[in-house]
Formats: C-alpha cells, structure tokens, sequence
DNA sequence: ACCCCTCCCTACTCGCTAGTAAGTTTTCTT
DNA sequence: AAGAAAACTTACTAGCGAGTAGGGAGGGGT
C-alpha cells in the first residue's frame, strides 16, 4: 500500500548505507579524539582534518558537536546496561552476577565500538541530555550495587561496603577508555582475564581461584 | 648577616601568610571545580564567583588559568612519587611495597588537600607543562610496574601481567579523583581500608587474607 | 596629614571555535 | 544528455571567556 515502491535498493553500496558507515566513521573518530585529549580540547576542525573533509561537512551526520558526545555518553551507557542485564539473566550467587556484569561490559566495550564511548565530560552535555545519562547511569550503579549487595549476604562476596565496593569496580572500567588503544600490546581477551580474575579474587569469600596456580615454595 | 633584618613579623596575621591562605583557597575551589566540571567547563568567572570575589582578583595569585591546573597537577604527581618512595622504603615483598605505595598515596590524597589533586585534561596544559607532568608520571607509572613485577618474581604476587595490573590500579586511584567529595558518607579511613584489602586479596599469592573472617556456613 | 603599597573592582579587548550561508562539484535518475 | 538531489567546499558570523587596563579603597609607616 503505502511503500514507497522502491525495489529495494538491492546491492551493499546504496546511498543509506554509506551514509551510515560515514556517520560511524566521524563518530569514532571524534569519539577516540575526546577520550584522548578530551571533549573541550577537541575543535569540530580538528575531528573533520583528521577525516579529511571540512567542518561543514560533519554536520550532515550530526546537528552539533554535542550530539557526537551525547551519541558517545549513549553507547556507554547501552553497554553498561546490557551488562546488567547479563548479570541478571544469570543464575547463581551475587558474584557470579557481578563477574556476568564485568565480563559483559567489557566485552562489549572492546568489540563493536574500538572506544566509541566516553565517560568523563558529562558536563559538556546539554542539560536535558545529561538528565537522561546521568539517570540510566545511576540505574546502572543502582543494579551493580544490588549485585554486590546480594552477594555479601548469600556469602560469595567477602563482607564490605556494597557502595565502595561498586566504585572500585567502576574505577578500574571506566579508567580503561583512557588509557586503552587497540593498538596497544594487549589483546582484549587478555584485558578481560586479567581483570576479572583480580576482581573475582578480590572478592570472593572463597579462595577457589587459588586452586588454579601451586604455590611457589 | 644577610638576614633582612624584620624581626620576624610576628603572629598570625601577617602578610605574607594571608596570601598563602588566599592562594590554596583559590586552589581549592579551583581543583574541585575542575574535578567536578571539567578544565574547559570551569570559567575563571564561575572559580570567581564561587569565592565571592571578581577575576581579576584570581590573576593576583596566579598568573594564568593553566597555572591553576599545572600546580594541580603538581600535587597530585608529588602524591604519586611520596608514595613510591613510601614503597622503595619498605622492607618486604613485591606486594608490600606495592600496598604500602597505594596506602601511602591515598593517604596523602585524602589528607592534606581535600582533592586539589587533578588527573585528567593533562591535555589542558601548555606543551612545556604537559611534558614535564605526564614524565614524572610515568616515572610513577614504571616504579609501580616494578613492584608487581618483583612481586610476581618472589612469588609475593599471583603471576599476571604487570603492566595489566597496573592500570588496574590505577583506574581504582583515579577513579577517586572524579567520586569523591569530603562531604561524602564514607569515611578516608573507610575508603582505604576497603580497597587496600581488594587489592591485596586480588594480587596475593597466599588467601593470608581469608583468615580473618570464618567461612560461613 | 601625607604617601605608598597592596588588594580588588568595573569595563574593556581579542582570539578561538561552533555553527551557517551560499556556491560548486559529484552522482544518481530518467 | 539534462536535470535534480546529495555531498562538500570556502568564507563568513556570532558569542563566549581568558586575560588586561586603569582606577579606587584601605591601612600602615613617617
């Protein structure tokens, strides 16, 4: 009835699709700019040179530079939030639920955006889409908190502070778009062991990660 | 001899001390700023204002906005490099030195400048400055790698990659810098405690840790 | 009483950059 | 081939904010 009659547009190189690696192409660029040298730093020029275009150009992808960021601040946050629901999906003890948590997010962080999202700079936002950020966020702590919290009292988490314990966690994350580059030494997969073995030691009531490795001596 | 001769102005309201006091004022309110708003979001106005008095007045104390962050900047190295000495120091294994750096350093963060420490927006500095900021911190960066890494020699450590766990670390120390506020719930004493022991439990060898608490159940 | 020094104010300048206007090249359609 | 739409260009505008000029108030020394 009311379809455009378009016989779909048939090969990989229509017009909508190259729009949309383009649009992928200045958000990953402008993304990996602001984590580097941050969001102010950052001029529209600088993002559209390292591109090869000129400013004007950007704004056929995005209204505003702010909407680069506020895309930025949304992929980090769907992240944050498929990880809960990974931890939730999951059966078991509180810190099999945190660790789901962990595993997720970092997963998802490395693979489908190299590091499209940033973190600090939620003041550069606007207001009302800081609101929003700022909110899902603290849904996101909400949940990990709760993680945390369940685990001190089905015992699989050593007993601490659920708040602390939840900032700490969020440090060691959070600190990774800093300083991650993919062409850096480490692969992904190493990053993930690594840091959630630590995690999982740090926590856990039990010892049973020590199973894994003889004591020297 | 070549003493001025002023019979050591007395009390405590002389000169010179006032404008010390004015200055880490203006320090202060300045660095939470910038820690809570960003660099770039923070204008001398708003650092003014928040002071109850007019900019010009900032610029009797410092020269320019940079020099705020680079004295910023200053403390929060000097923190890091106090607590390597801290760790060289220390007599023991790989681990304790690197629990008495982290303890060393959050000490000195929590205690004796509420948080006028900065970490991020090194980008923010002026060439010359950033050279010399992000040097020493590597020199931070390398000594801390070296004591994981002597850990892991002396069997103090679980084997894991050094420079992995050093950003781990990190992230956790950094990480402070954007959450805390001394007008929080939780305690330096608490905070300290509580990721001292996440760390230790995560990296050591031996669960020495474990015996402080009964397993329950 | 006078001067001078420190401190701080109001009222500017000037550079930088986000965003836009208007024209040009490219590319798809028919 | 003609024409229209999309993509991208150069050349602007406008506003924000760092830093400055220059003046005024207060206090301590002589």
């Amino acid at each position: 009835m009311s379809e455009t009659g378009q016989p779909a547009p048939s090969e990989a190189f229509d017009r909508d699709q190259q729009r949309r690696r383009k649009r992928l192409a200045v958000l990953k660029t402008a993304a990996s700019a602001f984590n580097r040298r941050g969001f102010a730093n950052t001029s529209m020029d600088d993002v559209a040179s390292a591109l090869g275009i000129s400013k004007p150009a950007l704004y056929q992808y995005f209204k505003s530079k702010q909407d680069i960021l506020y895309e930025c601040h949304l992929l980090a946050v769907q992240h944050g939030e498929a990880g809960v629901e990974e931890g939730q999906r999951t059966r078991g003890s509180g810190l099999d639920k945190l660790l789901a948590y962990v595993g997720r997010y970092m997963h998802g962080f490395f693979s489908d955006l190299g590091s499209c999202a940033v973190l600090l700079d939620v003041y550069s936002l606007a207001d009302k889409h800081r609101a929003e950020i700022q909110k899902r966020r603290d849904g996101v702590t909400d949940a990990v908190e709760g993680f945390i919290a369940r685990g001190i009292k089905d015992g699989s988490i050593v007993e601490r502070d659920a708040k602390l314990t939840a900032l700490f966690i969020f440090g060691v994350l959070n600190w990774m778009l800093v300083w991650y580059r993919p062409s850096g030494p480490a692969t992904p997969a190493q990053i993930i062991e690594t840091f959630v073995s630590l995690l999982e030691r740090g926590l856990a009531a039990r010892a049973s990660v020590l199973i894994e490795s003889e004591p020297k001596l």
